[in-house]
RNA sequence: GUGGAUGUAGCUCAGUUGGUUAGAGCGCUGGUUUGUGGUACCAGAGGUCGUGGGUUCGAGACCCAUCUUCCACCCCA
């Protein structure tokens, strides 16, 4: 019986175009990661659970895409956990591995596991594909390629400054205008905590004031309060709303309202070199903006913040994020690591490519020259030519049946071929071929010669 | 994981309070045109109405379940 086929939910099939379009932007960005002097890396698409099980928080080991063991795996789960029917316990008895969630975990455990052979500090990029169980909408997906380059070994502030140029070059190679690269300091997060006196709600703090841009002052100072923050320390907190100006300006504020904070004033400091260093060497398409309220959820970010948000006027969410994280290699034995670096997502990229159009025409060209069949005789004399053109690097191929004329044209219209070759028994005759430009209709009796030499410069 | 929409031809969508053989545009195939494509005209093919149940004399339409995609929450690239 024929089964109807299908695709798991969020996972996708990528035609030919596709490919190609994901190609280019990847190509793009490999090309900078390495012209910014990271090295490439390539870890497993799944790690052991121990590796990345509670390096999410509660809500990442949620969606982290479980893999069954092997064999008779219920056997060797005892009576009472299975008849306890908790879903967690019983995991743990029946997995060891999972997908990998994120590619910086993958790579703090790599830096561990090769830190004898690691010239410190290390830069290493890192494109793959990355799972996630979540729910699917669009832009979001359960299995989708992260672009990662990251930086271990080093506490430089100049690594950032080289993150946001890194950022700058990428989008504007891409020719994608208007990209806003919101930055922060988890350490002003962590000083305004201090100042208003709720250090250890930072977490619910942060993540309550990361959704000032969607449910406003309002909905924030209620979700504090819903999270056990004091009306007082809210009070304190109101200058935070306040805050306008540049980049220059919001600092100042902001150190005012610091002042009493060592690890907050520290978080300025470090604002304030970044900006003085990209004042100096400005950018040439993104726009760097301080944003205050911009947390990430992820916990292990000490240092600074980014967060790479698509134009105004596509409706996309981030496109790209990162920040430092003074230990993240820790948790696997390797204390005093500072690490920074940003991501990438490639799919989000794609949609809003797609929609600015901004992928470039020749990209999805492929053929570039299609000789057209008249039958067995006229076949075998073009396919010496074939031959030929393809040995010179050209990307050429004869249409395979001796097709009527109209097909075999359409074929190439369709394929966005721009040059055929007719070769019919005149032709063969006259030792020549005759090469057509589709786009202009234009064609010319020419020799093998002529006509490489012709199409040389237009595909240079 | 919670709540809400959605699904009809390859694509975008019509389809009346439930009523004979489910339509259009685009695309596709063939022809007008036997060595010249995009335009025009003519003809044709293509649908288990997401899937599985149920209500009914009768379901594309109503009910239930399930899947997909989308939206909000959560979270995030």
């Amino acid at each position: 019986m024929a089964q109807k086929p299908g695709l798991p939910k969020g996972t996708r099939d990528f035609s030919p175009e596709e490919v190609a379009k994901r190609n280019y932007i990847i190509q793009q960005i490999s090309h900078h990661f390495s012209n910014f002097g990271f090295q490439p890396i390539e870890t497993p698409s799944f790690e052991n659970n121990s590796t990345l099980l509670g390096k999410y928080g509660e809500e990442g080991d949620r969606l982290i895409f479980k893999i069954l063991n092997s064999g008779d795996f219920l056997s060797k789960v005892k009576d009472e956990t299975y008849q306890s029917k908790n879903s967690n316990t019983i995991a743990h008895k029946i997995t060891e591995k999972s997908l990998r969630y994120d590619l910086t975990v993958p790579f703090a455990r790599y830096v561990v596991q090769h830190q004898n052979e690691i010239d410190f500090p290390f830069k290493r990029y890192q494109i793959q594909n990355v799972y996630r169980a979540d729910r699917p909408q669009k832009g979001r997906f359960r299995e989708f390629t992260q672009c990662d380059a990251d930086v271990i070994g080093s506490k430089s502030l100049w690594q950032e400054v080289e993150f946001i140029q890194l950022y700058d070059a990428v989008f504007s190679s891409l020719n994608l205008k208007g990209v806003e690269i919101n930055i922060n300091n988890r350490k002003v997060l962590s000083g305004l905590a201090e100042v208003i006196g709720e250090t250890d709600k930072l977490i619910d703090f942060t993540v309550a004031l990361d959704k000032l841009d969607k449910i406003g002052r309002a909905g924030v100072e209620k979700e504090m309060l819903e999270k056990g923050i004091s009306q007082e320390a809210i009070v304190k907190l109101a200058p935070v709303f306040q805050f306008s100006g540049d980049f220059e300006h919001q600092l100042q504020e902001l150190s005012q309202l610091l002042s009493d904070s060592a690890i907050g004033l520290q978080g300025i400091e470090e604002l304030q070199f970044i900006s003085k260093c990209i004042q100096k060497m400005p950018l040439a398409t993104a726009k760097l903006k301080l944003n205050i309220t911009l947390a990430r959820g992820l916990n292990y970010y000490t240092g600074c913040i980014f967060e790479v948000s698509a134009p105004s006027e596509v409706k996309m969410g981030s496109i790209g994020g990162g920040g430092r994280y003074d230990d993240l290699t820790g948790i696997f034995g390797l204390k005093d690591m500072s690490g920074v670096g940003v991501s990438f997502g490639l799919d989000r990229i794609y949609l809003v490519l797609e929609e600015l159009d901004l992928f470039p025409k020749t990209i999805t060209e492929g053929t570039q020259i299609l000789f057209i069949n008249f039958g067995e005789k006229e076949a075998l004399y073009a396919l010496k030519a074939v031959s030929q053109l393809r040995k010179k690097g050209f990307s050429v191929d004869l249409y395979p049946d001796a097709a009527k004329m109209k097909k075999q044209m359409n074929f190439a219209n369709k394929r966005n071929i721009p040059y055929v070759i007719l070769a019919g028994e005149a032709e063969i005759q006259k030792e020549v071929f005759t090469l057509k430009n589709m786009k202009s209709r234009e064609q010319f009796e020419l020799n093998l010669a002529q006509i490489s030499q012709r199409l040389q410069d237009k595909f240079a």
